[in-house]
DNA sequence: TGACTTTACGGTTATCGTAAAGATG
DNA sequence: CATCTTTACGATAACCGTAAAGTCA
C-alpha cells in the first residue's frame, strides 16, 4: 500500500484523466499509468475503465475514493506533526523526580494549573537514577543534586531548609533559629543520601559545629512525624505536616538553603519547551514561597509567611 | 512519507533493538539500520539515540510513535477495505432511474427499508441515457425499456398498464377493461418515447385495433389529472391518483403488462450484491401488487386490488 | 570478547522518461 | 486527425544483502 500510488489515484480521479493528473503531478503520463495499474494489481481492484478514450472510475474506484483521500490527509497530519515536534512542539512532557519533590512541587504546580503549562507526566526515580532517566523515558529530571555537566540543567529556586518543631516548642516563638542553637537540639533528619543532609553537613562543618542525630530516617515526613511526636527536631526542606512549625535555620552565610534543579539532554528535541517549563517551576516557586527563593538573588530572611505555605 | 519506513520505526521501537527487528521484518540488520537513518532524515527528527550498545528511543520518536501507529493502522484498515470491496462488498448502490420508476418503486422500497437492502442514493436520468448510467456512476439502472444485450439484466417485474377513469365512470363498474372497449374512448397518452406507449401501440397493432389519442404528456401523472378532470381515459402503470380507479387492460394474450427491468455493468466488482438488490425490488413488487407481477410468472388477472395499491 | 550499530561495496531490482504503437470519436 | 492510453526500451537511481569496520559494556 504505497501512498505515492495512492496519491496518484486520487490525482487521475480527481483531474479526470491521465495525462491532466500526469502533468499536476510533474511526471510523464505513461509513468502515471503504470502507477495506476501497479496499484490496481496490488489492491485487487479495477479503479479505472476505458470509454470513449478517456478513463472513468470504476464502482469500486469510488468505494475506495474517500478512504484513499483519508489516508492521505492522515499522512499529511504526520508530516506535518514531524515538523511541528522538529520545530520544538512537545505533546507532554514527562518528568522524573524523586518523591519529595514531585509531592511538594511538582504536584501542587500541576493542580495550580498555569496558562503556560504543557501537560505533565511525573514519575517518581530514585535520586541515584534521576539523571540517568533522562537517557531513557524522561524528558525532566528535577531533583536537589547537582545534574552532571554534560545535561542541560538550571536552578530552579533555593528552597529554605528548615527546622520543623511542634507548636509548643521553645524554638517556635522566634520564627527562626540559628545554626547555633539549632545543635542544641537532636536532631532528626533523613538518610545520609539525601541532599538535605549534606547542605546541613556542610554549613555545621564550616561552622565549626557537630550535631547530634539519633541516625536518619527513611524519608522526610517519617522524620517530621517523630518531630511531632516530640522526639526532637526535624530538619527538612518539604511542607510542614502535622502541626509543626517550620523555622528558617540562619547560619553564618545567610539562611540555609538548597538548591533545586531541572536537568535535560543537551540534545533534546525541544530545549526550549523545557525551559519554559522550569521557568513556570521557577514562576510557581516564587509565587509560592517569596522572591527571596529565586535562583539569581540573595534577600535577607523574611518573616515568616505561614500563610502561604499551604 | 513512506508507510514501510514507518512500519521500520514502530518494529524497532516495538523490539527494542534494529537487529531483533530485522528477524521480525525478515530484511537484513544493515537494511534496517539504513531505513530509520532514511525516515530520520525525510522527517528531520531523531528517533533513535545509541545508548549502552544499544538504541533508545527520543522524546521525539516518543512523541512520533502513537501517530505512526495511527497512520499504519489506518492503511491496514484501507487495504482491508479493499479487499472487502474485491469480495463483492458494497457500501452504497447508485441507482438510475426514471423519475416515474424513482418515484413509484425506489422511493417506496427505500421507505419500506427491507433488512437486507444495502443503502441507495437513486438519481433520476432521461430514458434515454438511462442504461449509458452504468458506465458512469450509476451501479444499477432500472428502467421499463429492455436494457442492451452487453448488460447484465434481469426482469424485476411485469407491472400492470391499465386504464385510469375517474370513479364515476362507466367503464369503472366492471374492475378491469378489455381492449376493445378501451379504443372507444380519448386515450390520454404520455409522449411517445415513454415506453407505454409501445406496449400499447404494440398490443393494439395485433389485435388490429387502433386509439384516438389527443396527443402526448409530458408525464403520467399529467395524463392521469387530465382524466381527473374527465378529458377521457389515461392509459400508465403507476399509483393511481386524483381519485382515479386503475383498471387492468386485458387483451387476447391476457392482461397487458409492462416489464420492469434493472442492469447493471458486466465487469461490476459487486455483482452479486445487485442481483440480491434486483430480488428486494421483486419481493417488495410482489409484495405491493401480488404474486403476478412475478417476472416468471403468468397467472389470470386479479380481483381489483384497491387497498395494497396505496 | 560479545552484542550491536554503522559503513563499504557489488549486484539486483524498480522506476523513470522518451518514443512508438494502439484505440477511439 | 486529434486526444488519450498503452506498450517497448534504454538508462538511471534506489535498494538489498554480505562483509568488514567501529563502538561500547
Amino acid at each position: 500500500m504505497d501512498l505515492r500510488l495512492l496519491r496518484c489515484f486520487v490525482a487521475v480521479a480527481d483531474a479526470g484523466s491521465v495525462t491532466a493528473a500526469a502533468q499536476e503531478l510533474y511526471v510523464s503520463q505513461p509513468t502515471l499509468s503504470r502507477q495506476l495499474h501497479r496499484l490496481e494489481r496490488e489492491i485487487g481492484l479495477v479503479l479505472f475503465r476505458p470509454l470513449d478514450g478517456r478513463l472513468v472510475i470504476t464502482s469500486a474506484g469510488r468505494e475506495l475514493l474517500p478512504r484513499a483521500r483519508t489516508l492521505l490527509a492522515g499522512a499529511a497530519a504526520v508530516r506535518a506533526f514531524a515538523r511541528e515536534i522538529a520545530a520544538g512542539a512537545i505533546g507532554a512532557v514527562h518528568v522524573a523526580a524523586p518523591t519529595a519533590i514531585l509531592h511538594d512541587v511538582l504536584a501542587p504546580l500541576i493542580a495550580a494549573a498555569p496558562p503556560n503549562l504543557p501537560p505533565l507526566t511525573v514519575r517518581p526515580m530514585d535520586t541515584e537514577k534521576l539523571y540517568d532517566a533522562v537517557d531513557g523515558d524522561a524528558d525532566l529530571a528535577v531533583g536537589a543534586h547537582a545534574p552532571p555537566a554534560h545535561l542541560s540543567a538550571r536552578v530552579l529556586a533555593r528552597l529554605p531548609v528548615r527546622a520543623y518543631v511542634p507548636a509548643n516548642h521553645g524554638l517556635a516563638i522566634n520564627g527562626s533559629v540559628t545554626l547555633t542553637e539549632l545543635i542544641d537540639h537532636d536532631l532528626l533528619l533523613p538518610d545520609r543520601q539525601h541532599h538535605i543532609r549534606q547542605v546541613l553537613d556542610v554549613a555545621t562543618a564550616e561552622a565549626g559545629l557537630v550535631y547530634r542525630t539519633a541516625g536518619g530516617f527513611e524519608s522526610a515526613p517519617v522524620a517530621l512525624a517523630n518531630a511531632a511526636a516530640g522526639r526532637g527536631v526535624a530538619v527538612a526542606s518539604g511542607d510542614p505536616a502535622f502541626g509543626l512549625v517550620p523555622l528558617p535555620i540562619i547560619t553564618a552565610q545567610g539562611p540555609m538553603m538548597e538548591p533545586l534543579f531541572a536537568a535535560w539532554r543537551v540534545d533534546h528535541h525541544a530545549p526550549s519547551t523545557l525551559a519554559g517549563l522550569a521557568g513556570e517551576l521557577t514562576a510557581y516557586l516564587i509565587d509560592r514561597h517569596g522572591p527571596w527563593v529565586a535562583p539569581e538573588t540573595r534577600h535577607s530572611v523574611p518573616a515568616l509567611r505561614t500563610r502561604s505555605l499551604h
